[in-house]
RNA sequence: GUGUCCGUAGCUCAGCUGGAUAGAGCAACGGCCUUCUAAGCCGUGGGUCGGGGGUUCGAAUCCCUUCGGGCACACCA
C-alpha cells in the first residue's frame, strides 16, 4: 500500500520520485497522527512553496484517489500530511504472509556463506559471564542469518595455544599432580594458574620457563603436547556442559593450535611479499601507513603469536568455505587486534578483506571491577544458570504448582532470561552483572515474552479447529488495539533485516517486547473465547500468529518458549 | 600522550540514516483476578537528552569543541 501511495505521489509532484517518497513517509509518534506522515519542508525547497500548502494540496490530491489507494482519511496538520489507511484492507494485505513458509520471510541471504567466530573460549579456565556474551550474541546473529537464507558456519575458535598453556605446565610440575587434576579437573587448572600469576609477580624466571614450556609445545615435544592435550580435553567437557545449558553446537571446534602449522607458510608468505620487518628480533608487519602499531607476526624468541594464528585461519577459512562475510564476536577492547589483522589481510593484496567483521560488545564487570581470570575475580556461568533455574523452579511453585513437566520448563525459563538479559541492551554497552537483574522475571525479561506465548497457546488449546484456515472478517480487527499489534506483527520481517545489517540482536528483543507488550494489552481488552462467532474466529485467528512470531522471534534469540508455564 | 567506545528519568536502557508534546522497564505510589494463565493489565509522579558552539525551516540525532567514565596501545589472548 506504501509503494502504491508513493507512485501517486510522484505523479502529483513530477519531481520527486516514487522512491524518494519512500523515503520521506515516516511513521508518526502518535497513532492518533495515522499510519503515515509526509512531512512537506523538504518540498517547500523543490517546489518553493509554503509547505503548509503543500501538505494541504497534497491532502486534497490523496482524498481524490482515496479508494483505489486504500486510504481511510487524509488530514494535514501544519506542514506534515496525515494518512490513514483503511484498515480492513492493511490487515488483509499483510496477515496472510505469516502462515508461510519460514513465516515468509525474505531469503535474501540464499547462496551467501557466512563464517561467525564466536564463543572460542580460553582453554583451561572457567566458562565465566564474558564468555557468555559472546556465545549468546553469537548464537543470535547465527540464528538469524540462518533465517534470511544464509549459509552459516559456527566456528569455535578454541583458546587452545599460547604461552599460557607454558605457564599452566610451569603450574602443573610445581604445585599440582596427576591426582590433584583428575579430582579437581578445572577448578584445579584454575588454582595453579592463579597461583602462577601471583608467584610471577615476584619472579620472573617463572615467565621464563613458561615460555620455554610453549616454545617445546611449538616444536612438538612429546611431554608438552600430552599434557596440553590433557588440559584440553578436561577443558571441553566443562564448555560442552555449558552448551548444553544453552542448547548450542557449532560446526567447527578448530581452534587456534590448529593453526600453528600454517604460520611458517604464512612468514613465507609475508616475506615474498616483502612485508615483513624485523624489530628487536621479532617480525612485524609495518602499518605505520594507516597509523596503526605494527602487526606481530612471530615473536623474537621464534614462536607465533594469535596476530599470525588469526590471519592464518582467515585464509584457511576463506579457502575451505569461500565465505562472502566472516564474523568475529569478541569483546570491544580486542578492536584494534581486528582492525590489524584485517589490515594485514589487505596489504596482502586479498580483495576480500571487507567481506571481515568485528562485532565488539562491551565490557562485564563486577562489583565495579573487570573480571579476571587471573585476580579471582569470576563468575562463573554455569553458577549463573543453575541460580537461575532454580529461581525458575521456585516461581513455578508460587504460580503454577501442578504445572506438568516442571523441571523442563524451570530450565527453559531460567536459561531464557539469562539470554534475553544478555540480548536486550545494545552489545556495545559496558554491563555490571547484577544477580538482581538477571534473575528479574517481570517486565522487559526473556520470562515475560516466554509467558506472552504461553497465554495465547493456552486460549488456541480451548479450540480443535484449526485456526489458520479460518475465512476472516478483516473489519471486526481494526478497532485500535489489535489494530496495533497486527502492526507489529507485520514489522516481524524489518526487525530481522535490521538485527542482520547492525548485528545486533537487541533489535530482536526490543521487538519480542514490543510484541509481548501488544498481545497482553489485546489479550486484556479484546476477549476472545466470548467474543461473537466471526469475532471470536478472528481473534483466533491473530492469537495464532502471536504465537508463532512469538515463538519464532524468541528462537533467534536463543531461547525455548514452553507450551504452559 | 594517541586511538577508540560510552554519557538520555532515582536505577537499567530505547530513540541516533535529522521532523510533530523525548519513550519503555525497574523502583515509588494508586487501581484491576466469581471472566480466555495477575511472570499480566491500567493509572500517577519523575528529564538543563553531560556542557558549550555550529549547520538547518527543524538537532537527543549531523559537525566542531570541552568535561566525565570504560577500554586498547607488539612479544598474553
Amino acid at each position: 500500500m506504501k509503494t502504491e501511495i508513493c507512485k501517486y505521489l510522484s505523479e502529483i509532484v513530477t519531481d520527486v520520485s516514487a522512491e524518494e517518497f519512500d523515503g520521506f513517509l515516516e511513521i508518526p509518534p502518535e497513532e492518533k497522527l495515522g499510519d503515515y506522515a509526509l512531512p512537506c519542508f523538504v518540498l517547500a525547497k523543490k517546489m518553493h512553496k509554503n509547505p503548509t500548502v503543500i501538505a494541504a494540496d497534497i491532502a486534497k490530491a490523496l482524498d481524490l484517489k482515496k479508494e483505489t489507494l486504500g486510504i481511510d482519511k487524509v488530514e494535514h496538520v501544519g506542514a506534515y500530511c496525515n494518512i490513514f489507511l483503511n484498515r480492513a484492507r492493511y490487515i488483509d494485505n499483510c496477515v496472510h504472509s505469516l502462515l508461510e513458509k519460514n513465516l515468509g520471510i525474505t531469503q535474501i541471504g540464499t547462496g551467501k556463506t557466512v563464517c561467525m567466530d564466536y564463543s572460542s573460549p580460553n582453554i583451561a579456565k572457567n566458562f565465566h559471564v564474558g564468555h557468555l556474551r559472546t556465545t549468546i550474541i553469537g548464537n543470535s546473529l547465527y540464528k538469524i542469518h540462518k533465517k534470511l537464507g544464509y549459509q552459516v558456519v559456527r566456528i569455535n575458535h578454541l583458546g587452545d595455544w599460547g604461552t599460557q598453556f607454558g605457564k599452566l605446565i610451569v603450574a602443573y610440575k610445581l604445585w599440582s599432580s596427576k591426582e590433584q587434576v583428575e579430582t579437581g579437573g578445572i577448578e584445579e587448572l584454575l588454582r595453579i594458574y592463579v597461583k602462577f600469576n601471583q608467584e610471577a609477580e615476584h619472579n620472573p624466571k617463572l615467565i621464563e620457563d613458561a615460555r620455554e614450556w610453549f616454545i617445546k609445545m611449538e616444536q612438538n615435544d612429546p611431554e608438552a603436547i600430552h599434557i596440553w592435550k590433557w588440559f584440553k580435553e578436561i577443558s571441553m567437557v566443562e564448555f560442552q556442559r555449558i552448551y548444553e545449558f544453552l542448547d548450542m553446537s557449532f560446526d567447527s571446534y578448530l581452534g587456534e593450535s590448529f593453526y600453528r602449522d600454517q604460520v611458517p607458510a604464512l612468514v613465507q608468505e609475508l616475506e615474498n611479499r616483502h612485508l615483513l620487518t624485523d624489530s628487536q628480533g621479532a617480525k612485524v608487519i609495518d602499518l605505520a601507513d594507516y597509523h596503526m602499531p605494527p602487526c606481530l607476526i612471530t615473536k623474537s624468541d621464534g614462536g607465533s603469536i594469535y596476530h599470525s594464528r588469526d590471519i592464518a585461519a582467515v585464509l584457511y577459512r576463506k579457502k575451505t568455505y569461500d565465505f562472502d562475510k566472516c564474523l568475529y564476536v569478541t569483546g570491544l577492547e580486542q578492536s584494534l587486534h581486528f582492525k590489524q589483522v584485517f589490515k594485514a589481510i589487505e596489504v596482502m593484496g586479498y580483495d576480500w578483506a571487507d567481506a571481515l567483521v568485528h562485532i565488539p560488545y562491551g565490557l562485564v564487570s563486577f562489583a565495579g571491577g573487570k573480571l579476571s581470570t587471573r585476580s579471582g575475580n569470576i563468575i562463573y556461568a554455569e553458577d549463573i544458570l543453575k541460580e537461575a533455574i532454580e529461581r525458575a523452579a521456585l516461581s513455578i511453585e508460587e504460580k503454577n504448582p501442578a504445572l506438568k513437566d516442571k523441571e523442563n520448563v524451570a530450565q527453559m525459563v531460567g536459561v531464557g532470561a539469562i539470554i534475553f538479559h544478555d540480548l536486550f541492551h545494545q552489545r556495545i554497552k559496558n554491563v555490571e552483572f547484577s544477580w538482581k537483574d538477571v534473575l528479574s522475571f517481570e517486565g522487559t525479561t526473556g520470562p515475560y515474552a516466554q509467558y506472552t506465548y504461553a497465554r495465547a497457546k493456552s486460549v488456541l488449546r480451548k479450540t480443535k479447529d484449526d485456526v489458520s484456515k479460518y475465512e476472516i472478517d478483516y473489519h471486526t480487527l481494526t478497532d485500535d488495539t489489535t489494530y496495533a499489534l497486527i502492526k507489529i506483527l507485520n514489522g516481524y520481517e524489518a526487525a530481522i533485516l535490521n538485527a542482520a545489517e547492525q548485528y545486533e540482536p537487541s533489535v530482536i528483543a526490543r521487538y519480542v517486547i514490543s510484541l509481548a507488550a501488544a498481545f497482553n494489552k489485546f489479550y486484556h481488552e479484546c476477549p476472545i473465547l466470548q467474543a461473537a462467532e466471526d469475532t471470536k474466529k478472528s481473534r483466533l485467528y491473530v492469537t495464532n500468529l502471536v504465537q508463532l512470531v512469538m515463538k519464532d522471534a524468541c528462537g533467534l534469540l536463543g531461547m525455548h518458549c514452553p507450551e504452559e508455564m
